[in-house]
DNA sequence: AATGAATGAGTTTTCATTCAT
DNA sequence: TATGAATGAAAACTCATTCAT
């Protein structure tokens, strides 16, 4: 492992555990075994080490989201858009550190690297809405998207973000594969019984999903 | 108003905008109108602070969830359930600043007030699956208690915690009323589908519930 | 002697010997007997202090300037030129390693003080520049008067700044009285060669100048 | 231009607008478009380039003093100095980035080419002295020399070492030719005044002089 | 009840320099 | 000849806290 990618799982990490603002660059030097300076050199300043993991994050992140936007010509959007959640939830049950470190710091307002984070909030509302939408069609629910989508994030966030409550108040370790797995089919269930069309043969065919 | 509240006020509008780590004494001190050394006088320090603003919000949330808790012995558990939810949407819509800045420092492993929120949110818990579990006494769809309450929670926290992302990307304001009533609906039209039993004559009920 | 003042003189003494820039807070915190943080506290930083510094000089340089300059309407410009250099020179003569470094920080462009110091200038120029051209009223050497002021600037400034150049190599200390006094000397033979109206007697007169 | 010059260009420029302690290596770097490594590779350290360019000022400039000091055998003292004057008028006016840090960076005293320096001042002076003991052997006004040398100093040094004081207050540029021209000439006024002796048909000789 | 003065410990960042290549 | 990687030392500055008043 080189310098760089040291530095950064040593921030990914600290930056989880104690915040960003609760990390010094010492503390992310000395878990990475690299002098302080070293860090200011490959990243210019403690903002750009954040935006650097900010990236880390995103750009997987998005990437996935915009695969099965593009999806949508050819599969159904439920399909899609199931498929989009379990990919989201089993990345970030991977990287849950940076996971919940990032929907963290993305709820400070005054976070300096703001302008990156709308950016990339922009892009994750659109790939949403366009699938949910398209699979809305034959909605029966009225629940305008907004909700939906505001609803959907919620779900998907908080067992990373909160990491710790489900652990010590559930018992349960939201980055192993069988809470993933469990999580991601109560999601299921609740968005196949809100876009209806399909519910009453929805079981059957959503277990032959190659996802 | 008197010093210490004024102190109070001002340092949840800091914490929330920009951290616990984030804002210093003095910043909380000059929107107050104080000196430093007034803080440390009547919260010893800043964790004292901290841990009156935790206070401040834990004890109102906790007692309508208590609140709601009892009345399970009159009333049925799905009307207790959802006029809670309801208590807990409008607090948070009036306590935005501190319902947000609380939500995310729970967050915080390394959080130095750790041992407080813990027992914080075991109470919560209790609450939350007691009601929820009398609800599901019928319940035909089999989501594990565990689930639905985490499912939960991501709901009732995401647009606080997230309150800028809910006013950048859908331009909605989750600390007025108007957003509060419908997003408290669409949870409870969740909860009436989830909760199976009233169904088929859910609209109508529902429309008829004194919450 | 207070602490703001304390700090004030041991940062003069560095400035001038190392220079604004090769001076360190800690090095003034230590020769003050204060703690470094002290310095922040009184000056908020490092420019805070120079600036502190400036006006220290610039005050009262500028202000008995300004009062020969309005002497002009009752005494001859010749005489009020006269007082006003004599004073400049023992002024400096007195504060030389403020004067020094304060001339000495004038001549650096990016000069974070650049508008203060642009402001003090300014006035300067206005203040001898009224004098010189009053004096020059029949002036036979057609000199244009920003070369004259230029001249005498540099006369004024020159054993000042270069302090070290003028005992090194000539073996006299600009801070004491018989230095300033011969260069005073030298410096009003000058300008009443220059200024020639009143040559032919001036001698007898210039002894008799209560300056 | 190879390297070497570039680095050499590149630290006048910025030790001239800000400073030798002020600038640094990376900065110098930089903007001579290399590696800061190859300056420590050229120079040694910064004290290394600081003294390349002294010397660089300090060498052609006591060259041609020396030439004029040479010439007193055959020509008059008040021509060699008056071309002696002229010349450094227009050197430093051709190199004013240099000449002016140069001068500045001379007033410190704790500067670690302190030796190098006084060396040099030491050259100045004699070769100054020289001229003007010769010129002075018939002089009218009893000054001693060196406040002669001391005013003549000043004078010289003023408008190129406070450039941006004679550009923002007076409006002229130093480094232009008709500045040195102008400012030459009030000089050599006050030299011949001085110097006395060929007073009366000094403008007509002046005049045809060969510089 | 409230504060101005002061500070020790800690923060991020900059810098000149080294060294293997 | 020239440099990218890396760093030890030091820089300026911030901060929570103390204490006499």
């Amino acid at each position: 492992m080189n310098t760089q990618e040291a530095i950064i799982e040593a921030a990914i990490a600290l930056f989880n555990l104690k915040g960003y603002q609760g990390t010094s660059i010492r503390d992310i030097a000395s878990r990475a075994n690299v002098n302080p300076a070293t860090i200011s050199y490959y990243f210019k300043n403690k903002q750009g080490l954040l935006e650097e993991c900010l990236i880390y994050f995103f750009e997987p992140y998005l990437s996935f989201l915009e695969d099965e936007t593009e999806k949508l010509e050819n599969d159904s959007a439920q399909l899609c858009l199931i498929r989009a959640i379990k990919k989201v939830i089993f990345f970030q049950s991977k990287h849950y550190q940076l996971a919940r470190f990032v929907w963290r710091e993305v709820t400070i307002d005054s976070q300096t690297s703001r302008e990156m984070i709308s950016l990339y909030l922009m892009k994750e509302q659109y790939f949403y809405t366009t699938m949910i939408q398209k699979a809305l069609k034959e909605n029966k629910i009225p629940s305008p998207i907004s909700m939906i989508v505001i609803q959907l994030k919620g779900m998907l966030m908080m067992p990373y973000l909160n990491n710790l409550y489900v652990r010590e108040v559930w018992g349960m370790i939201p980055q192993e594969p069988y809470f993933a797995e469990k999580y991601f089919n109560t999601i299921k269930n609740w968005l196949l019984i809100l876009l209806g069309s399909e519910e009453e043969n929805a079981s059957p065919t959503i277990k032959k999903l190659p996802v």
